[in-house]
DNA sequence: ACCTGGCGGTGACATTTGTCACCCTGATTG
DNA sequence: CAATCAGGGTGACAAATGTCACCGCCAGGT
């Protein structure tokens, strides 16, 4: 089961690699909009989703819920796997928002994996590097772009990773995950119904383009 | 020369990764204001800061310089050590800000040191784990606080890790790091004259905290 | 001494974003 | 049906930030 898994969504791992994970890994589920990691909390595992999405950001003071990236299959948590290794509390809280799926590995099979499989050595460096540039593009909208560009590009990634031009997410929620208000966000939608780019409707949104 | 380098601000590597190290780098100087890394660069080699200080930034469509974090001894690029891995180009500028010395290790040499040196995989998780978390810093401060605290943990951080409470930077340099504009850096500095957190000077702010 | 350029101060104003108040509508529930 | 509630629209206003224009000051060079 773990091995049908892991060659779907993560066919560079060697065999040997599946092997050592099946005979030490498990498999745990999270409901929609449960918490898979908050402020705070240690790791015990490292993560590799194997179906699902969760949602990765950072909780504002009053509440918000400021979105990063999300975690699809074939993705692993970064931090769990730094932090795991480590026994660092992480900084981050990841939430599913779809019914997910992730393979569990305990922290004590990091260095064993990292010295004697090139391919799992090479996916942690590329998970590494490609969250971290993740984060770069988020920090460049909120440093460099005013509210509305952020918003077009929030919408346009939506549409990518979800696979879906009807978007079903409410004003309130896109405000969360951008850290600005609803109003705001309202009177920026309408602008971009007005130019064509998209239609509102109750409870989600229609994308044009 | 390269040892005793690596003795002083590499504490934590074992003595043969020492040895190792020393066989295969060099050293190499930068200037004052000359870029280490550009947007869009290929990586040759890893590079262990050992003298000055780098200043990471993101460019700005306007020639903005949006700092990050410093890199100071004893720091290494996390994205030198992924990105010369993966021979993948680096999206993110560097810049020495006083005379620098690096030790550069050729990245062929990664596979082998990660596989066979436990002190240098736990410095590259921890280099990854750190630069995230400052990461996550900067974005905490830019979705979720204004300018005025944002300035004010500007200032404390350039205080801590220059090392002095006089601050040689103009009001413009200042601007372009949080990605502002000169009067709204100048007014705010102001505002904290006035509280009697710092006082103003020409070409250099004294912190009183 | 004079010129010049970089630094910084400042008022006026535009724009963007946040906040408040209040309303409307459609869905749900008792 | 009436009551309730979440989602959303909107105008008025406040606050923060960006922009423009222009000024003064100081330091270095000639």
């Amino acid at each position: 089961m773990i091995k049908e898994y892991l060659k779907h969504n993560f066919k560079n791992f060697e065999p040997a690699l599946m092997e050592k994970i099946e005979q030490n890994a498990s498999i745990k589920e999270f409901e929609p909009d449960e918490i898979l990691m908050t402020t705070g909390q240690y790791f015990r595992s490292t993560m590799l989703v194997v179906e699902g999405r969760i949602k990765l950001y950072r909780e504002g003071p009053e509440g918000g819920e400021f979105f990063m990236y999300y975690l699809e299959p074939g993705n692993a948590c970064a931090l769990s796997m730094i932090c795991a290794a480590k026994k660092e509390a992480s900084e981050i809280m990841a939430k599913a928002v779809e019914k997910t799926k992730v393979i569990t590995l305990p922290i004590e099979l990091m260095d064993d994996l990292m010295r004697n499989y090139k391919t799992w050595y090479y996916f942690v460096l590329e998970t590494y590097r490609s969250r971290y540039e993740e984060l770069l593009v988020v920090i460049d909208h909120i440093a460099f772009k005013g509210m509305d560009e952020r918003l077009d590009f929030y919408l346009r990634n939506q549409v990518m990773k979800l696979q879906t031009k009807e978007l079903k997410i409410t004003h309130s929620e896109i405000a969360s995950d951008l850290s600005s208000s609803r109003e705001v966000i309202s009177r920026l939608l309408k602008k971009m119904e007005q130019k064509g780019d998209l239609l509102l409707h109750r409870n989600y949104i229609e994308w044009l383009r």
